[in-house]
DNA sequence: CGGTGGACCTGCTGGC
DNA sequence: TGCCAGCAGGTCCACC
Protein backbone atom coordinates (compact mmCIF):
# COMPACT_ATOMS: atom_id res chain seq x y z
CA UNK A 1 0.00 0.00 0.00
CA UNK A 2 2.29 3.30 1.27
CA UNK A 3 4.85 3.72 -0.79
CA UNK A 4 7.00 6.78 -0.70
CA UNK A 5 4.63 9.60 -1.87
CA UNK A 6 1.53 8.15 0.89
CA UNK A 7 4.26 7.63 3.60
CA UNK A 8 5.49 11.32 3.00
CA UNK A 9 1.84 12.44 3.18
CA UNK A 10 0.75 10.97 6.36
CA UNK A 11 4.04 13.16 7.91
CA UNK A 12 3.11 16.31 6.48
CA UNK A 13 -0.36 15.93 7.82
CA UNK A 14 0.54 14.44 11.28
CA UNK A 15 3.60 16.72 12.13
CA UNK A 16 1.49 19.71 11.93
CA UNK A 17 -0.69 17.98 14.63
CA UNK A 18 1.51 16.30 16.92
CA UNK A 19 4.50 18.36 16.77
CA UNK A 20 4.65 19.93 20.32
CA UNK A 21 2.31 17.22 21.84
CA UNK A 22 3.08 15.09 24.72
CA UNK A 23 2.34 11.44 24.84
CA UNK A 24 0.33 10.86 28.43
CA UNK A 25 0.16 6.93 27.49
CA UNK A 26 0.41 4.34 25.30
CA UNK A 27 -2.12 0.88 24.83
CA UNK A 28 -0.44 -2.15 22.87
CA UNK A 29 -3.49 -4.11 22.20
CA UNK A 30 -2.02 -6.50 19.49
CA UNK A 31 1.72 -6.55 19.58
CA UNK A 32 1.79 -9.33 17.51
CA UNK A 33 3.02 -6.94 14.05
CA UNK A 34 5.80 -8.30 11.12
CA UNK A 35 8.41 -7.49 14.05
CA UNK A 36 6.39 -8.31 18.05
CA UNK A 37 5.78 -4.99 19.34
CA UNK A 38 8.63 -4.88 22.35
CA UNK A 39 7.46 -5.35 26.02
CA UNK A 40 8.77 -1.91 27.02
CA UNK A 41 7.40 -0.28 24.01
CA UNK A 42 4.35 1.86 25.53
CA UNK A 43 6.78 2.43 28.98
CA UNK A 44 9.55 4.13 26.66
CA UNK A 45 6.91 6.64 24.59
CA UNK A 46 5.16 7.06 27.78
CA UNK A 47 5.83 11.11 28.88
CA UNK A 48 7.56 11.84 26.19
CA UNK A 49 6.83 14.79 24.04
CA UNK A 50 6.64 14.84 19.86
CA UNK A 51 9.00 17.10 18.32
CA UNK A 52 9.05 16.18 14.82
CA UNK A 53 7.94 13.78 11.94
CA UNK A 54 10.42 12.55 9.88
CA UNK A 55 10.81 9.93 7.04
CA UNK A 56 13.46 7.15 5.74
CA UNK A 57 12.22 5.16 2.32
CA UNK A 58 9.03 4.03 3.75
CA UNK A 59 9.39 4.29 7.39
CA UNK A 60 7.74 7.19 9.65
CA UNK A 61 9.88 8.40 12.57
CA UNK A 62 8.49 9.91 15.41
CA UNK A 63 11.46 12.22 16.93
CA UNK A 64 10.75 12.39 20.45
CA UNK A 65 12.47 14.42 23.24
CA UNK A 66 14.91 12.45 25.56
CA UNK A 67 17.16 11.81 21.82
CA UNK A 68 14.47 8.53 21.46
CA UNK A 69 12.42 7.69 18.69
CA UNK A 70 9.51 5.76 17.38
CA UNK A 71 9.99 4.30 14.29
CA UNK A 72 6.66 2.58 12.39
CA UNK A 73 5.95 1.12 8.65
CA UNK A 74 2.58 0.88 7.65
CA UNK A 75 3.21 -2.72 5.49
CA UNK A 76 0.57 -3.58 3.36
CA UNK A 77 -2.56 -2.17 5.22
CA UNK A 78 -1.07 0.43 7.89
CA UNK A 79 -2.77 3.67 8.76
CA UNK A 80 -1.13 5.99 11.59
CA UNK A 81 -4.05 8.34 12.37
CA UNK A 82 -4.40 11.20 14.71
CA UNK A 83 -8.08 11.49 16.36
CA UNK A 84 -10.23 12.61 18.59
CA UNK A 85 -9.94 10.35 21.66
CA UNK A 86 -13.48 9.98 22.28
CA UNK A 87 -13.80 7.88 19.05
CA UNK A 88 -14.57 4.73 19.07
CA UNK A 89 -11.65 2.08 18.72
CA UNK A 90 -12.04 -0.46 15.90
CA UNK A 91 -11.16 -3.95 15.09
CA UNK A 92 -7.30 -3.45 14.08
CA UNK A 93 -6.32 -0.87 16.07
CA UNK A 94 -3.60 -2.21 17.59
CA UNK A 95 -1.47 0.39 19.42
CA UNK A 96 -3.03 4.15 20.36
CA UNK A 97 -1.23 6.67 22.17
CA UNK A 98 -3.09 9.27 24.20
CA UNK A 99 -2.11 12.44 24.28
CA UNK A 100 -2.35 15.54 26.82
CA UNK A 101 -4.69 17.69 24.33
CA UNK A 102 -7.56 15.01 24.39
CA UNK A 103 -6.28 13.13 20.60
CA UNK A 104 -4.89 9.68 20.27
CA UNK A 105 -2.06 8.76 17.27
CA UNK A 106 -3.73 5.03 16.15
CA UNK A 107 -1.95 2.59 14.67
CA UNK A 108 -4.45 0.64 12.43
CA UNK A 109 -3.42 -2.34 10.29
CA UNK A 110 -6.20 -5.44 9.23
CA UNK A 111 -2.87 -7.50 7.93
CA UNK A 112 -0.53 -6.62 10.69
CA UNK A 113 3.09 -6.48 8.01
CA UNK A 114 3.71 -3.32 9.30
CA UNK A 115 6.08 -2.35 12.17
CA UNK A 116 6.39 -0.56 15.46
CA UNK A 117 9.50 -0.14 17.23
CA UNK A 118 11.17 2.51 19.90
CA UNK A 119 14.98 3.26 20.35
CA UNK A 120 17.39 5.79 21.51
CA UNK A 121 18.04 7.87 18.35
CA UNK A 122 21.45 7.08 18.40
CA UNK A 123 20.70 3.72 17.71
CA UNK A 124 18.32 4.65 14.28
CA UNK A 125 21.39 3.97 11.45
CA UNK A 126 22.22 0.90 13.01
CA UNK A 127 19.17 -0.73 12.91
CA UNK A 128 19.13 -3.06 10.75
CA UNK A 129 15.32 -2.46 8.66
CA UNK A 130 17.02 1.00 7.95
CA UNK A 131 20.81 0.30 7.83
CA UNK A 132 21.17 -0.19 3.95
CA UNK A 133 18.22 1.80 2.52
CA UNK A 134 19.65 3.17 -1.10
CA UNK A 135 19.14 6.69 -1.76
CA UNK A 136 15.80 8.09 -1.40
CA UNK A 137 14.83 10.27 -4.65
CA UNK A 138 13.66 13.14 -2.69
CA UNK A 139 16.44 13.68 -1.25
CA UNK A 140 18.76 16.91 -2.38
CA UNK A 141 21.94 14.72 -2.76
CA UNK A 142 19.35 12.19 -4.78
CA UNK A 143 22.39 10.96 -7.89
CA UNK A 144 20.88 10.25 -10.83
CA UNK A 145 23.55 8.14 -12.09
CA UNK A 146 23.84 5.90 -8.86
CA UNK A 147 20.87 3.38 -10.26
CA UNK A 148 22.76 2.52 -13.87
CA UNK A 149 25.88 1.72 -11.77
CA UNK A 150 23.48 -1.06 -10.21
CA UNK A 151 21.36 -1.84 -13.03
CA UNK A 152 24.36 -2.67 -15.41
CA UNK A 153 25.69 -5.42 -13.05
CA UNK A 154 22.00 -7.34 -12.34
CA UNK A 155 20.39 -9.56 -13.85
CA UNK A 156 16.82 -8.93 -12.56
CA UNK A 157 14.04 -7.36 -14.40
CA UNK A 158 13.54 -3.92 -13.97
CA UNK A 159 10.57 -3.74 -12.29
CA UNK A 160 12.38 -5.85 -9.43
CA UNK A 161 15.38 -4.16 -9.65
CA UNK A 162 13.34 -0.84 -8.61
CA UNK A 163 11.46 -2.62 -5.84
CA UNK A 164 14.62 -3.67 -3.65
CA UNK A 165 15.12 -1.09 -1.38
CA UNK A 166 18.01 -1.18 -1.16
CA UNK A 167 19.05 0.01 -4.78
CA UNK A 168 16.11 2.98 -4.27
CA UNK A 169 14.44 3.51 -0.96
CA UNK A 170 10.75 4.16 -1.64
CA UNK A 171 9.29 3.05 -4.54
CA UNK A 172 6.79 0.33 -4.32
CA UNK A 173 4.76 -1.68 -7.39
CA UNK A 174 2.77 1.58 -7.82
CA UNK A 175 5.30 3.78 -8.89
CA UNK A 176 7.64 1.51 -9.96
CA UNK A 177 4.99 0.59 -12.62
CA UNK A 178 4.41 4.02 -13.58
CA UNK A 179 7.86 5.13 -14.04
CA UNK A 180 8.74 2.52 -16.14
CA UNK A 181 5.60 3.95 -18.00
CA UNK A 182 7.36 7.29 -18.15
CA UNK A 183 10.71 6.20 -19.32
CA UNK A 184 8.81 3.95 -22.13
CA UNK A 185 10.64 0.65 -20.60
CA UNK A 186 8.65 -2.18 -20.15
CA UNK A 187 8.96 -3.77 -16.84
CA UNK A 188 10.53 -7.26 -17.69
CA UNK A 189 13.95 -5.98 -19.25
CA UNK A 190 16.44 -7.22 -17.65
CA UNK A 191 18.48 -3.98 -15.96
CA UNK A 192 21.68 -4.76 -17.29
CA UNK A 193 20.68 -4.86 -21.04
CA UNK A 194 19.26 -1.03 -20.42
CA UNK A 195 21.27 1.75 -21.70
CA UNK A 196 22.70 4.44 -19.90
CA UNK A 197 20.29 6.97 -20.92
CA UNK A 198 17.53 4.81 -20.49
CA UNK A 199 18.51 4.03 -17.24
CA UNK A 200 19.29 7.85 -16.35
CA UNK A 201 15.67 8.95 -17.72
CA UNK A 202 13.77 6.96 -14.64
CA UNK A 203 16.20 8.39 -12.28
CA UNK A 204 15.57 12.07 -13.36
CA UNK A 205 11.96 10.95 -13.57
CA UNK A 206 11.53 9.71 -10.33
CA UNK A 207 11.42 12.50 -7.90
CA UNK A 208 8.55 14.27 -10.44
CA UNK A 209 6.29 11.35 -10.25
CA UNK A 210 7.04 11.13 -6.61
CA UNK A 211 6.37 14.81 -5.68
CA UNK A 212 3.58 14.74 -8.59
CA UNK A 213 1.60 11.93 -6.37
CA UNK A 214 2.53 13.86 -3.05
CA UNK A 215 0.54 16.81 -4.46
CA UNK A 216 -2.14 14.51 -4.68
CA UNK A 217 -2.23 13.25 -1.31
CA UNK A 218 -1.01 10.12 -2.63
CA UNK A 219 -2.99 6.66 -3.64
CA UNK A 220 -6.21 5.06 -2.14
CA UNK A 221 -6.54 2.12 -3.55
CA UNK A 222 -8.60 1.00 -0.41
CA UNK A 223 -6.80 0.83 2.94
CA UNK A 224 -4.58 3.83 2.88
CA UNK A 225 -5.43 7.10 4.44
CA UNK A 226 -3.49 10.34 5.59
CA UNK A 227 -2.93 11.27 8.95
CA UNK A 228 -5.95 12.53 9.39
CA UNK A 229 -7.72 9.81 7.71
CA UNK A 230 -8.62 11.03 4.46
CA UNK A 231 -8.09 9.28 1.11
CA UNK A 232 -5.79 10.24 -1.50
CA UNK A 233 -6.66 11.30 -5.14
CA UNK A 234 -3.66 9.88 -6.87
CA UNK A 235 -5.50 7.01 -8.28
CA UNK A 236 -7.77 8.49 -10.37
CA UNK A 237 -4.22 9.58 -12.18
CA UNK A 238 -2.26 6.50 -12.49
CA UNK A 239 -1.35 5.70 -16.13
CA UNK A 240 -0.68 1.81 -15.83
CA UNK A 241 -1.32 0.04 -12.69
CA UNK A 242 -4.27 -1.29 -12.09
CA UNK A 243 -5.46 -0.47 -15.43
CA UNK A 244 -5.45 -3.43 -17.30
CA UNK A 245 -7.39 -3.49 -20.31
CA UNK A 246 -8.23 0.27 -19.92
CA UNK A 247 -6.62 2.36 -23.10
CA UNK A 248 -3.71 4.08 -22.46
CA UNK A 249 -4.09 7.30 -21.82
CA UNK A 250 -1.32 8.38 -24.41
CA UNK A 251 -1.82 5.94 -27.69
CA UNK A 252 -5.17 4.29 -26.75
CA UNK A 253 -4.17 0.77 -26.71
CA UNK A 254 -5.04 -1.72 -23.99
CA UNK A 255 -2.53 -1.79 -20.69
CA UNK A 256 -1.52 -5.23 -20.35
CA UNK A 257 -0.81 -7.20 -16.87
CA UNK A 258 1.81 -9.99 -16.30
CA UNK A 259 2.71 -11.82 -13.27
CA UNK A 260 5.91 -11.32 -12.56
CA UNK A 261 7.26 -13.07 -9.34
CA UNK A 262 4.13 -13.23 -7.35
CA UNK A 263 3.25 -9.57 -8.26
CA UNK A 264 1.65 -7.91 -10.88
CA UNK A 265 3.15 -5.72 -13.59
CA UNK A 266 1.12 -3.11 -16.04
CA UNK A 267 2.45 -1.67 -19.08
CA UNK A 268 1.57 -0.32 -22.60
CA UNK A 269 2.57 -2.42 -25.25
CA UNK A 270 2.82 0.56 -27.86
CA UNK A 271 4.66 3.12 -25.37
CA UNK A 272 6.61 0.94 -23.44
CA UNK A 273 9.58 -1.16 -25.21
C1' DC B 1 27.28 -13.05 -3.63
C1' DG B 2 22.73 -12.70 -6.65
C1' DG B 3 18.29 -14.17 -7.67
C1' DT B 4 13.74 -16.71 -6.94
C1' DG B 5 9.67 -18.36 -4.63
C1' DG B 6 7.09 -18.91 -0.72
C1' DA B 7 5.55 -17.32 3.88
C1' DC B 8 3.48 -14.07 6.73
C1' DC B 9 -1.92 -11.89 7.58
C1' DT B 10 -6.92 -10.21 6.72
C1' DG B 11 -10.46 -8.76 3.67
C1' DC B 12 -12.63 -8.11 -0.56
C1' DT B 13 -14.32 -9.52 -5.20
C1' DG B 14 -15.86 -12.41 -8.81
C1' DG B 15 -17.06 -16.85 -10.65
C1' DC B 16 -19.65 -20.92 -10.16
C1' DT C 1 -27.24 -17.19 -1.17
C1' DG C 2 -22.81 -19.44 -0.18
C1' DC C 3 -18.32 -21.04 -0.87
C1' DC C 4 -13.75 -20.84 -2.62
C1' DA C 5 -9.95 -19.18 -5.36
C1' DG C 6 -7.38 -15.36 -6.36
C1' DC C 7 -5.64 -11.02 -5.44
C1' DA C 8 -3.88 -6.79 -2.70
C1' DG C 9 0.29 -0.92 -1.84
C1' DG C 10 5.75 -5.02 1.65
C1' DT C 11 9.48 -7.49 3.56
C1' DC C 12 12.13 -11.41 4.98
C1' DC C 13 14.20 -15.92 4.75
C1' DA C 14 15.39 -20.41 2.96
C1' DC C 15 17.18 -22.29 -0.84
C1' DC C 16 19.65 -22.79 -5.39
Amino acid sequence: MPELPEVETVRRTLGALVAGRRIIRVDVLEARLRIRVARDFASFLSGRTIVDVQRRGKYLLLILDEKRVWVTHLGMSGKLIYVNAERRREAHDHICAVLENGFELRYHDPRRFGLAAAMPLGKLPSWPPLRGLGPDPLDADFAVGGLYQRARKSQRKIRDLLLDQKVVAGLGNIYSNELLFYAGIRPTVRAYKLSRQRVDKIAAIAPRLLREAIDWGGTSFSDYRDGQDRQGEFQARLSVYGREGEPCRRCEHAIKRVALGNRSAFYCPSCQS
